[in-house]
DNA sequence: CGAACGATTAGCT
DNA sequence: GCTAATCGTTCGA
């Protein structure tokens, strides 16, 4: 196999029990792999109970439940009746914050991922969370699922790489927090940082 | 129970 | 840049 970036080791859940932007901080430059297909993550944004973009800002709810369960786990929900979005459970177990995946470097199962989304265009593949959804064949049944087993390979970066950083898109509220997270000059962010 | 609203995207002007 | 698509969740009556 050959990886444009160098990978590092397993990420486990004590990766995860931490601020939510410190981890999608550090999430820049991982590997993650759903059924060995993925990339290396080069977008993330941050949500936290305390703060009224995230869905677990008012309490545990049916959709939001993992959420508040075990750091390290998958929280999946549909987007506007259409997208799958992958996110990451962090901090301490009960507390409602997770790290939402909005973009991918394609690396490993390009024609799988070119199939799933119906067009050629790498760099349209994985840039945006809803592209992710459907490039990796996100689905409900993945919701709560462990990140460090089956299907699911997370690798954090071998070396830092350079983050920048903004507002998050597509919220209402809360729009002065800048939790979102990107690697510097990637070819493959949903949108610019400005 | 009805209505509004999304952590979005593709396609068209 | 603008808007339709599309449906589960949330909130007010």
């Amino acid at each position: 196999m050959n990886f444009s970036s160098k990978t590092g080791r397993k990420m486990t859940p004590a990766d995860f029990m931490a601020q939510s932007h410190e981890v999608a901080r550090t999430l820049i430059g991982a590997l993650l792999l759903v059924d060995g297909v993925g990339g290396r993550i080069v977008e993330t944004e941050a949500y936290d109970r305390l703060d009224p973009a995230s869905h677990s800002f008012s309490g545990p709810t049916l959709r939001n439940q993992s959420m508040f369960g075990p750091p390290g786990r998958a929280y999946v929900y549909r987007s506007y009746g259409i997208h799958w979005c992958l996110n990451f459970v962090c901090r301490e177990e009960g507390h409602g914050a997770g790290v939402l995946i909005r973009a991918l470097e394609p690396l490993l199962g390009l024609d799988v991922m070119r199939k799933r989304r119906g067009l050629e265009d790498v760099r349209l593949l994985c840039s945006g969370p809803g592209r992710v959804g459907q490039a990796l064949g996100i689905t409900a049944d993945l919701n709560g699922r462990r990140l460090d087993q089956p299907p699911f390979q997370v690798l954090a970066t071998a070396e830092p790489v350079p983050v920048v950083k903004g507002p998050r898109i597509g919220i209402s509220k809360a729009t002065e927090v800048h939790w979102r997270f990107g690697l510097a000059g990637s070819a493959f962010l949903s949108q610019r940082f400005g």
